[in-house]
DNA sequence: ATGATTTTGCGAATCGTTCGCAAATAAGGC
DNA sequence: GCCTTATTTGCGAACGATTCGCAAAATCAT
């Protein structure tokens, strides 16, 4: 069974997840955790992403590549992202044109919309 | 060097894309091709996926597990897919609202778009 | 502190995908 | 049609990301 006990390695991997306020692969966080002189299985990062991402706490994203990518995110309200080529900054993006999307979709195919995925790549303003 | 080849092969993979209009992964393909007596190895299958890719005449995603899939697409114009978690029948969408969407991007976060990925998900009409 | 339960680390296993290389096949000129 | 040359194929091995099994370590509640 899953529980939440609080655990170094748990504390470590979510405070790599805070100050980098960007898509990060399983690697990179271990990576990122070995500079830092902390001892965390790779093993342990992934069922830890996963661990956070069930609870709500983190998002997946799969990069060009396939791989599997992680941030910390309010799972609050549902929003899309603007993602900058250069240096991976993530802003949030609101879609509002959503409800007209899926009314033109059930009208003109008779398609009923339940999930979409959006994201816009380019180059963020301190990248220009 | 890559050359245009005219080969068995290449042919029969077309020819189950042809057949399938819908988003098929190397080994689905490789399987299609067994059931039909055609002897085409799973190498043979990724490479020239790749090159069909390369040449424009097929579309790549990522699925949700993170598999390549394929499928033949029109490289004329651009535009999103609406697909059906059911059968996986793939309908095409424009979307008008782009234009929009780069402008309010420069306008609020200074950010340059030259790209994006959006495909919606749902229930086509048949399989309602 | 003790005991029950969960998490960790390790290495091995898995799965999709890529690669190297020798054998087979296609294209073009005779 | 046959030969030459360049490309593609099949095979098995290699690869990289991710998952798994299991014994040891850590957490929580008492």
């Amino acid at each position: 069974m899953r529980a939440d006990y609080v655990t170094r390695p748990r504390e470590q991997i979510a405070g790599v997840l805070r100050a980098e306020p960007r898509f990060l692969s399983a690697a990179e966080i271990h990576r990122a955790l070995e500079q830092a002189s902390a001892r965390v299985s790779l093993s342990t990062v992934y069922r830890t992403l996963e661990y956070l991402r069930s609870k709500g706490d983190v998002t997946e994203r799969l990069d060009e590549a396939g791989e599997s990518t992680f941030m910390l995110c309010e799972p609050a309200h549902h929003h899309h992202h603007a993602i900058c080529r250069v240096c991976g900054r993530v802003d949030d993006v609101s879609c509002a044109a959503l409800g007209q999307i899926a009314e033109s979709l059930r009208a003109t195919l008779g398609f009923e919309l339940d999930g979409h995925n959006m994201e816009f790549l380019g180059t963020c303003r301190s990248c220009r």
